[in-house]
DNA sequence: CTGTTAGCGCGTTCAT
DNA sequence: ATGAACGCGCTAACAG
């Protein structure tokens, strides 16, 4: 049992009021500089924590924010999580992590349990740019911040990641190397960062003056290495004349790398494949995956600062959203095409 | 804002110590049926939840659990979390989730927040066999059930994954197959399963009749794909006549396809290799990997059972520790040896 | 079975 | 600058 500030004020020979005020960082100005003193070594000298509950009652805050994601098992939520909590933890905050599973009537639920522990936050990864996902699920509970995955609402606060920018790199990496027959193995359309990645596709071929031909583009019903493997088997079965493949995520490039593998051919030199995300491991796969690198790190931190600002300022309008460049990290899944760079 | 217990009451026509009585699980008993129904109908009709803050302050429990991890980005807390996750919330609880970064000086400074945040337990996956690892630490914060990773005290409730029996499963199978130069590259000693790991290859192996060669076996100093590249890459230099071997886990693993490929040998039809923990992604690799399969959803659900057996019933002797089964997953890394089966 | 009373540990008035 | 008194929302002890 912690001691309690009635004990550290007893100690330090004031009443519990000044001690409060003492240690709270708003109201230390209205407390003498010497008994600030005392009651600090008190406080220390008692391992002095102020109890979380008895705070909240009158607080009417819980210094909680609830990040709500849809399975820990994908590997852009690890690393979200520890930018989050990098930042609420050192400012006082405690982050309170939901797993929906993908699943929408656990998310209800979950966020019902969010609400119940009158959390002053929320931080939500999971918001799909098509069915239920009116933002006013969310921010009637408390005020909220999307990352990762554009709400229905644009003008909620969001924080997401340059997906035209990361494509035209993988592109430009791409024609660079000579590469003019390149395909697109895209996500399902109701996915908001699949149809952002498609659009970026066809950008960047036009704006490089490549013909943008629909029949290197393959759309996968889900995200998965099988539908990877499918898909682009389909289009090399095609003769279509690919030389190189822009998957839509690391995982459906090692579906993309089945394949090629299975029909004799090599990466990256008969086809090269770039990646999106950059994952865990993937410097490790065989050949080490070239993969637009996005730092899941820096946005959740990003989201956490924002939330914090808003409960910091209630009155405010709503921040920004904002959208982190990416980069290319280049590994060894791409090179020239098989006759080489033309001139 | 929510609504309060004292408008339930009004709503109800009774006082709101009635209403509280009706509303909990343990003093329902202690109310007429009808107030009982009554007040649940003007609770769901006000849409009333506790509020947790008050609840805490008098009842001086919080319905929170620490878990103390090391770093997220390891594939074996997810779905450790997930287990963890499961239970806890079906039982009201919510898990407040803590990355040490394996970096001690964090690990202390968030135990400490989670003391400041009164959690009414702890579950840890960090302990390490050697160090500073004294379990009072965490235990005299909160009952502390560890899971994953063995304490210092042998005594303080666990859960562990059976390794030798995963050992026992990997090994016979590569010896069904014909394998009998088996070599091993362990993690280094100061990790618990690494040691634990490596005392049953040197049984599985001696138990069957085989030659337990020390030339067969590499320690890593460090847990890392690199590290196994190192290891089995000085094996296979030595010429030591290996034809099959079991990586300390699968991260390790993927380093030896490395070391294999790097001399242009093949998996599985000059090395067969086995890994261990099935993490997210061996079926992906090239090839899939065979691999010891820990069911640490699993862990994470029993090590919080545990737990919160613990929490009902504080005056209860601490449970025993416990040690899941593993299974082996064959995939496409094993094969018999070159030179077939002798008989 | 139900109402009354008290108090959990704090922050915040309002006086002094 | 400090102390006194109050109340946040709830459960527990005690009456009736």
């Amino acid at each position: 049992m912690p001691a309690r500030l009635s004990e550290v004020a007893a100690l330090a020979g004031v009443h519990p009021a000044t001690a409060s005020r003492a240690l709270n960082e708003a109201t230390r100005n209205k407390v003498s500089a010497d008994t600030v003193l005392k009651v600090r070594r008190a406080a220390e000298q008692l391992n002095y924590s102020p109890n979380p509950a008895a705070r909240s009652l009158v607080t009417n805050r819980t210094s909680t924010v609830g990040v709500i994601i849809g399975d820990l098992t994908v590997p852009l939520f690890p690393p979200l999580l520890r930018g989050v909590d990098d930042v609420t933890s050192a400012a006082g905050y405690t982050a309170l992590i939901v797993n929906t599973d993908n699943d929408w009537s656990r998310e209800l639920a979950r966020i019902a349990a969010l609400q119940a522990r009158r959390v002053d936050g929320l931080i939500v990864a999971t918001a799909t740019s098509g069915d239920q996902a009116d933002p006013r699920i969310w921010s009637s509970v408390a005020p909220t911040v999307f990352v990762v995955r554009a709400p229905a609402d644009p003008l909620a606060p969001t924080v997401l990641s340059d997906d035209s920018m990361g494509v035209h790199l993988a592109v430009e990496h791409l024609v660079a190397q000579g590469h003019r027959r390149i395909a697109h193995v895209a996500g399902p359309p109701e996915i908001s960062t699949a149809t952002a990645r498609l659009r970026a596709y066809r950008e960047a071929l036009f704006e490089r003056g490549i013909e943008v031909d629909p029949a290197l583009v393959t759309t996968m019903d889900s995200i998965s290495a099988d539908a990877g493997t499918e898909a682009l088997g389909r289009l090399l079965d095609s003769g279509a004349g690919v030389t190189a493949v822009l998957a839509f995520n690391d995982i459906v490039a090692y579906g993309c790398y089945r394949a090629v593998r299975q029909r004799g051919l090599r990466c990256p030199e008969d086809i090269s494949i770039v990646g999106y995300s950059d994952m865990n491991g993937a410097d490790l796969v065989a050949p080490p995956l070239t993969t637009v690198h996005v730092d899941h790190q820096a946005m959740g931190a990003e989201a956490a600062r924002m939330l914090l600002g808003m409960l910091s300022d209630p009155g405010a309008r709503p921040p920004h959203s904002v959208r982190l460049p990416v980069s290319l990290t280049v590994r060894e899944s791409t090179a020239p095409p098989r006759q080489g760079v033309p001139r």
